[in-house]
DNA sequence: TTGAAAGCGCTAACAT
DNA sequence: ATGTTAGCGCTTTCAA
């Protein structure tokens, strides 16, 4: 194993000056001859330019920018990476990526770590309420972009989905189907998107004349498990609900068990959509929308930072659709 | 905004010299008054140490490992990078992640970019069967450990899954179950793992006695909809399988739907599960994993190449779980 | 067209 | 305990 060559190395190789070597690797006006030596010595010798070295001399941007996501496995966030990585793919940006837990000190560290790589930008979901900590770093004039949910206390540019509107168009449609004994079975209300779909479910019920019953909302439910029990005991409740709006697809799919479990007595709509809905035993519509545009759009924003745009802090709100499964007809 | 401060404008601000300010940063001694001043003075001017300079001067690694995957928004995938970060964690290395799309040429270029960026090791999930262009990166140090299928034309480090075995179990399942007609639908064979998964179906086949019949072998089926074709045309034959065994999930899937839409004629075994699996309309027993084991392992492998180990190319096997959702009783 | 010298932000090796 | 000098691998600047 030989140690990694320089440009010295190959400058001495190929017997010119170092600078000469540099002007062939970037493509920069040299005898065609003297281009070919030192091609040569670069095979020769295996040589690859050092970009950090590149980067830190010629104060260029590095190129790279830092992804921090709840999951990386969650494909939620992953379809988020992915749309993030398409649009910087473009100019050659690389997406260096890691997964908060929805620890708001690990979200904090892995932020930290990528300012220390100077990243050219930081696209967070975050996880906390506390942001400050990125005031210095906003200051020397580092660009971040927030994804699905605002950060706690600071102003920065802004990229959600339309949950309240979303969450209303699941009641309407449950409501245009007849329901008047709607649940919801939401996630905890600590959460950002938790607390607008609630209020999208208040709004609609509200638009539909129906008044909350609260023994029918069931908030605070974080996990499938929890979400199957709660269903059950809904569907167990004297005067049971007849229509089921879930808050999001972890809840969904406890919604599902339970249902299939008591024959399906309710209808049910999913903020999420479900893989491979359209085989489950229980019929459920739900509130769809394109993960990796988040991504997309927040990219796109970081870009026009990175190229100078200085508008105000921007909040983009992505739109949902409503994808119909329910049998055809009027329930309830 | 300010420009981004540096050790020696803290020095500046601090009244000492950059090297105090270094040992500071680096938590070395210094008088504690000192050290409070340099502190202040950090704090003050927002400076955050340059990570790519240091690693520069210091020759130490850059703790960042690239990651190149087929599709980061695939689940199966977006699990390896799960598990590589679980691991590298610990060490306090960061994932450089990107996706090939199947496409040879930009697994090369993102290989190759990410060795410029001077990360400490590679994890690849190879597409192409060419990788002669990593031989001068190995030949100056770089570490690669490829995930899920061979490399080309090189030896290297190798994570995969039991493929042979884990197709088997899946047949030797509906053998057991009485099935003697049993039908493969895989993927192209220019895939390493189809090609394995065809030998260990041959295999199961063999051993329990029954001959490969032609015609209820469909390979080169790469995606849902095409399988739910084939499915279709495998149960109108005149002598229709009672049992079918799907390649990966993406078949797994179009067979569900062509099964529920002909009422179950047969039964299903898939490699690699599907979500929500015990609420489809359609039983379907499966070849199990945890895709996170194989980033898990990779990034050990890894590990352990970057602390000194020399041993030649490694080759780590994965086991497979069967799941059994097939009703009780013996069918066919 | 080519090269020599300086320096990006930091640490190593040596002063003091 | 603190400072000075040199230099990581490269580009910039300026000179030949």
């Amino acid at each position: 194993m030989h140690p990694r060559p320089t440009m010295s190395d190959v400058a001495r190789t190929a017997g010119v000056s170092l600078k000469t070597v540099s002007r062939v690797v970037n493509g920069e006006p040299v005898r065609a001859e003297t281009a070919a030596t030192v091609h040569e010595a670069i095979r020769e010798l295996g040589f690859r330019r050092n970009e950090a070295a590149r980067t830190l001399r010629s104060r260029e941007r590095s190129r790279m920018v830092g992804l921090v996501i709840k999951d990386l496995a969650n494909p939620f966030y992953s379809a988020i990476a992915r749309g993030v990585e398409e649009v910087l793919r473009a100019r050659n940006v690389l997406v260096i990526a890691g997964s908060s837990d929805e620890d708001p000190e690990r979200e904090r560290e892995l932020s930290l770590l990528l300012c220390e790589r100077r990243v050219d930008g930081l696209l967070i979901v975050p996880t906390g309420e506390a942001h400050r900590y990125l005031l210095p770093e906003l200051d020397v004039g580092m660009h971040v972009v927030f994804i699905d949910r605002p950060p706690g206390d600071i102003e920065a540019d802004l990229v959600l989905l339309d949950n309240v509107g979303g969450a209303r168009s699941a009641v309407e449609h449950l409501a245009a189907r007849g329901h008047r004994r709607i649940a919801m079975v939401g996630d905890d209300m600590a959460i950002f998107t938790a607390r607008e779909r609630w209020r999208g479910f208040c709004d609609a019920l509200a638009a539909a004349g129906c008044p909350v019953d609260e023994t029918l909302v069931r908030v605070g439910t974080h996990d499938a498990e929890t979400a199957e029990r709660v269903v059950h005991e809904l569907l167990a409740l004297a005067d049971p609900p007849t229509g089921i709006f879930a808050g999001n697809n972890r809840i969904a799919a406890g919604a599902v068990r339970a249902l299939a479990d008591m024959g399906a007595p309710a209808e049910l709509v999913s903020f999420d959509d479900l893989e491979l809905a359209d085989l489950l035993s229980v019929r459920v519509s739900a509130v769809s929308y394109d993960p990796a545009d988040l991504g997309r759009r927040a990219a796109e924003l970081l870009c026009r930072r990175l190229d100078g745009d200085t508008a105000p802090p921007q909040r983009i709100v992505l739109p949902t659709t409503l994808v119909d499964r329910l049998p055809l007809g009027v329930a309830a």
